[in-house]
DNA sequence: GCTTAGGATTTG
């Protein structure tokens, strides 16, 4: 007991001057004097000759023992004043007490809650936690050799809680776990040899499911059942000490196992036997005695000594080996969603990971933490792709929190990864959080005061937090973070106003009649085919149709052949083609073109050309010799259009459509002056026509993120893939612009993380449906896209 | 007051 280094030990000392008359510990062994005068709490100043004095109060509260690193601790505790020495008047009868190096770890070891204590050898500092806490505005400061605590202990015969406490610890009795019966309602104590974070059930709850065992190495398997996360146990590592009241037992394939039941509670421990015990729990009132800390103490010596748990260190990312799996302890730096089952989470260790890394992808926008971070920490950190369950845990988390990833995958990185960013070179390491709960994969966030991210803590804390010229939009980041540069602008705003881009999810949440800027990409489209996507269209009706198709217009025309009619319009000269057949399978047959007679003359001989009697085939022969062709039929022998269903006017290979709704038809010469070009609108205005337009329509589902927006693409069509509607409906090159560019921003059997960022200009409007009902529309406009040139 | 799960690697 005499040849005890300094600081390393709670001494029992009962020749104490300090007081002599009733037994205690002293937690510091340096040396005390007789001549100290005893300073009333609310009498301690910035002024008091710290030398000379000594305080006494009660422990009111006992704060963790939190590790700094090489032997370095810290604790915070407040004493108050005793009741009997307080008059009712005193205010600042409570103050903080600092202590530092052995003696913070003795006194989080020897002291608890409701104790009384000497201090001597402190110095007083001002409390900065004053406003806050409001406790006194001094704080006594115990460092260094001179620093002493006595701790008086209670005489057998007082009142004190810790007699009242030992009183209640016959109400719990903990059944080791080789006597369990099944049905019975149990309070157990074990070492946590397996878990796995809570997982949501198919049922109600989360459930906890662990392993524990004990002095009797029986192994028990527990299931806790419970709606929220902060009831369930907070276990951080194997080897975690556990101590629960009111398990039920139950038989479960010849074993027993326990289960949460009414009136549940459970508290852990860490389960290192060198450090502190301090209960970890969320419940407000709980019951914690001298005996369970002894418990505690034992069932980790215990442990240690059992080779219970597999011996792995403590993983840092500069001792990552490629496929295998470990838990590591990190700071989240960033987080970004990917997609609907996958998250991607950057973290640092404060230590370089000895692999090259796969890259990923995520459009800045996307990112949520600092905008800007050091080089010296970006040099440092990694990405983990977390998938399934783990994504949506994920969501929760906030960057810059301590995290533990357990079970984390260090796989050879794949192209086909969410978000990679395309190149693949040999060797690259990624780190996939898999979905499953298999070997007790999770994520969960380590409290700021637990001791296993004090080190982490201060390392991390050490590097730079950011420079001001390095942030996300950064070429240096970019690689990691950015959209790739093959990807960059491919759509274009047209419009005019200087809006600020904003989220998908602030569209949705905006009032109508808005215009939005918005940066997103494409996860899908309608119609398909696409051809489907090309509509008519009236301006002065608006109704849209369908374009019918070939074998519809063959179908009308070759009807209406059979039954041509004579014309004897006076304005019209006509002349009958008669094509022979091949025999008798195929008779030959007879159309009739008619001219107007002002034009016959004219230089304008060729322009338009009346047709009767001619099939579809025979129109399109005739409209590579004439400029617009005018299929007609006979009513009572005057020229009249053919149904509106089909082409009333066709030119090359463009085809024009009426209204049915807006016309009002009846052919009538068409009157020109010789100089004058015709075009399609004369003629519709010579017939009665009011001319249909051609309109694409198509659905858009934009995706920023987890978020998506419907969105429509009509209005600015045109625009957006800059090309006419009208060459689209009459030629395959045009066609094909389209096509390449929607498999451009929606390229078929890639993946999101592939795909191009858009820029786009939307509107936002009101519609009303056939039953009066309102809804809110999207459509982009004064958009251009441009292909990446090849 | 008694469903959920009852450990045991993704296949990104």
């Amino acid at each position: 007991m005499a040849a005890r280094a300094p600081h390393s030990l709670l001494v029992l000392c009962d020749t104490l001057e300090l007081c002599p008359t009733t037994p205690g510990r002293v937690v510091d062994q340096a040396s005390h004097g007789s001549h100290l005068t005893r300073i009333p709490i609310p009498g301690i100043s910035i002024a008091t000759d710290c030398s000379k004095a000594s305080v006494r109060g009660k422990v009111f509260q006992k704060g963790p023992l939190v590790s700094l690193g090489d032997e370095e601790y810290v604790l915070k505790a407040v004493i108050e004043e005793e009741e009997s020495v307080r008059s009712s008047s005193s205010r600042n009868t409570s103050i903080n007490l600092i202590l530092f190096g052995p003696l913070a770890k003795n006194f989080s070891l020897a002291v608890n809650q409701g104790e009384v204590v000497v201090v001597t050898g402190f110095t007083v500092g001002k409390s900065p936690t004053a406003y806050k806490d409001q406790l006194h505005p001094c704080n006594l400061l115990l460092s260094g050799d001179d620093a002493c605590l006595h701790v008086r202990s209670c005489p057998p015969h007082c009142h004190s809680t810790r007699v009242s406490k030992s009183a209640k610890v016959s109400k719990y009795t903990y059944v080791p776990l080789n006597k369990l019966k099944p049905g019975a309602v149990v309070n157990v104590y074990g070492v946590v040899v397996f878990f796995k974070q809570p997982y949501k059930t198919r049922g109600t709850d989360f459930c906890s499911s662990l392993k524990i065992t004990d002095k009797s190495n029986q192994k028990v398997g527990c299931n806790i059942f419970c709606e929220r996360l902060e009831d369930h146990p907070k276990i951080f590592q194997l080897g975690d000490i556990i101590r629960m009241h009111r398990v039920k037992t139950q038989a479960f394939g010849g074993s027993i196992n326990l289960l949460n039941t009414f009136g549940f509670s459970v508290v852990t421990f860490d389960g290192r036997p060198e450090s502190t015990v301090v209960p970890r729990t969320s419940s407000k009132s709980f019951h914690f005695e001298q005996e369970d800390e002894q418990t505690v103490e034992e069932l980790r010596t215990w442990a240690a000594s059992q080779d219970l748990l597999p011996s792995t260190p403590r993983i840092q990312l500069s001792d990552v080996q490629h496929r295998s799996y470990f838990d590591l302890t990190c700071q989240l730096l960033w987080k970004a969603p990917v997609d609907t089952t996958c998250t991607l989470l950057t973290v640092w260790d404060g230590t370089r990971c000895a692999h090259p890394l796969q890259k990923f992808s995520v459009d800045a926008s996307v990112i949520e933490g600092p905008s800007s971070l050091s080089q010296e920490r970006l040099d440092l950190a990694v990405s983990i792709l977390v998938f399934d369950n783990h994504a949506e845990t994920a969501k929760q988390l906030k960057p810059g929190a301590y995290l533990r990833v357990y079970n984390l995958h260090a796989t050879t990185g794949s192209s086909g990864a969410p978000c990679s960013s395309g190149v693949l070179e040999q060797n690259q390491l990624a780190f996939h959080l898999h979905g499953g709960t298999s070997y007790g994969r999770g994520l969960r966030v380590l409290p700021d005061d637990s001791p296993d991210i004090q080190e982490l803590r201060r390392v991390v804390e050490s590097f730079p937090v950011a420079n001001s010229d390095i942030d996300l939009s950064d070429s240096a980041i970019i690689e990691t973070w950015g959209t790739p540069p093959e990807t960059l602008g491919n759509t274009e705003r047209r419009c005019s106003h200087a809006l600020q881009q904003v989220t998908l999810a602030e569209v949705k949440q905006s009032g109508p009649d808005h215009l939005f800027h918005v940066n997103a990409q494409l996860k899908s489209y309608q119609p398909r085919p696409l051809y489907q996507a090309l509509k008519l269209h009236c301006p002065k009706c608006r109704a849209i149709q369908e374009i019918p198709d070939d074998d519809f217009l063959s179908e009308a025309f070759l009807k209406a052949s059979k039954a041509p009619g004579r014309i004897a319009d006076p304005w019209l000269l006509s002349e009958s083609i008669h094509l022979p057949g091949d025999g008798p399978q195929s008779p030959g047959r007879t159309f009739s073109i008619h001219l107007s007679k002002e034009q016959f003359n004219g230089r304008r001989s060729r322009d338009l050309i009346y047709v009767t009697g001619a099939t579809l085939e025979d129109v399109c022969q005739l409209a590579a010799a004439y400029k617009y062709i005018l299929p007609v039929m006979s009513s009572g022998g005057s020229a009249s259009l053919m149904d509106l269903s089909a082409p009333f006017l066709f030119r090359g290979t463009k085809r024009y459509y009426g209204c049915k709704q807006c016309s009002q038809v009846s052919v009538k010469e068409l009157k020109v002056d010789g100089s004058e070009e015709i075009n399609e609108e004369m003629i519709a205005e010579a017939v009665g026509v009011q001319l249909l337009q051609y309109g694409l329509q198509m659905k858009l589902e934009l995706q920023q993120g987890l978020d998506t927006l419907q969105v429509i693409l009509w209005r600015d069509a045109e625009t957006f893939f800059q090309v006419s509607l009208e060459d689209v409906a009459a030629n395959q090159e045009a066609q094909n612009k389209i096509s390449e560019t929607m498999d451009f921003l929606c390229p078929p059997a890639r993946r999101m993380a592939e795909r191009p960022w858009l820029d786009l200009c939307l509107t936002m409007y009101t519609v009303q449906d056939d039953n009066r009902l309102k809804h809110v529309c999207y459509q982009v406009c004064q958009t251009s896209t441009t292909l990446p040139s090849a």
